[in-house]
DNA sequence: AAATTTGTAATCAAATTTATTACAGAACAT
DNA sequence: ATGTTCTGTAATAAATTTGATTACAAATTT
């Protein structure tokens, strides 16, 4: 299973993207989702953390962006939501003396290294202010 | 948590490859991965049926490779194992009152389907030979 | 001061994956 | 033919991960 930190943290910046200037809570930005709030507010840490929203507390308070979507692209997104994709491993650490078990897992890391460095090139050029204006 | 069948699959390959007379058992297999030969046994089930192994039951059984390693890209291994890479969704359905939560998926579907098909060109070049060969 | 919202921790529930047990049936060797 | 070994497969249990929920302190506005 894929966590969803990825889609949340989307749809929270796409919807910031839409309404720039307010302050959206964690409560509508929910309701949006469907999910709970506390859910949405621990993506907005995320991205508070990396400078991609700033945040207010109280009373009329909430998130909004704190770049602009054409300097947003959906690699740093990616970046921060993501650890790596990767096609999987095999839990248990294979038997060192086969050959193959010896050296699969490194073999597996280059692979999956080379996929995310071209998920990366492809995420890099497309901004939020695009991916937002598809709706 | 993403499964480990393509992992699995590409090792059972790997081994079957580097000895492409014999037939190998489940046992054999599993110990070079440090795994339940169950597991073993069910992705040999599926390689089977997409016609990629042959399986013998009975003592000295086993499996071998049904054809040339040169003609089994990882792109074959990948699609019989792997659903989609994905970024991940979220797991409610969103709010299709929102223009936002209305469009997001089919949104999020469309990059991910780009992203597969990068994938897939990439896994299609590569040959199981030439994965067995860097071990 | 009251109301509302973030920030965060802690706990629960649900879903998924992996491990294990069990055993029938097949194939081979002697 | 009989024992041995291996596949094939189902059923179940254990482990892990993700998401949902509850709770409440601290902040900010009116």
């Amino acid at each position: 299973m894929i966590s969803g930190k990825f889609a949340i943290t989307l749809h929270i910046l796409t919807l910031l993207s839409k309404y720039p200037e307010e302050y959206l809570s964690s409560d509508f930005l929910a309701s949006s989702m469907n999910i709970n709030p506390v859910l949405v507010r621990k993506e907005m840490a995320n991205l508070k953390k990396h400078d991609i929203i700033e945040s207010r507390e109280g009373k009329y308070g909430g998130s909004k962006l704190a770049k602009a979507p054409e300097h947003i692209s959906l690699d740093d997104i990616f970046k921060i939501t993501f650890e790596t994709v990767t096609l999987g491993y095999c839990k248990k650490e294979p038997n060192p003396k086969c050959p193959v078990g010896n050296k699969i897992n490194d073999n597996l890391d280059k692979l999956y290294c080379d996929i995310n460095t071209d998920i990366s090139n492809k995420l890099c050029k497309i901004t939020l202010q695009e991916f937002t204006q598809e709706f």
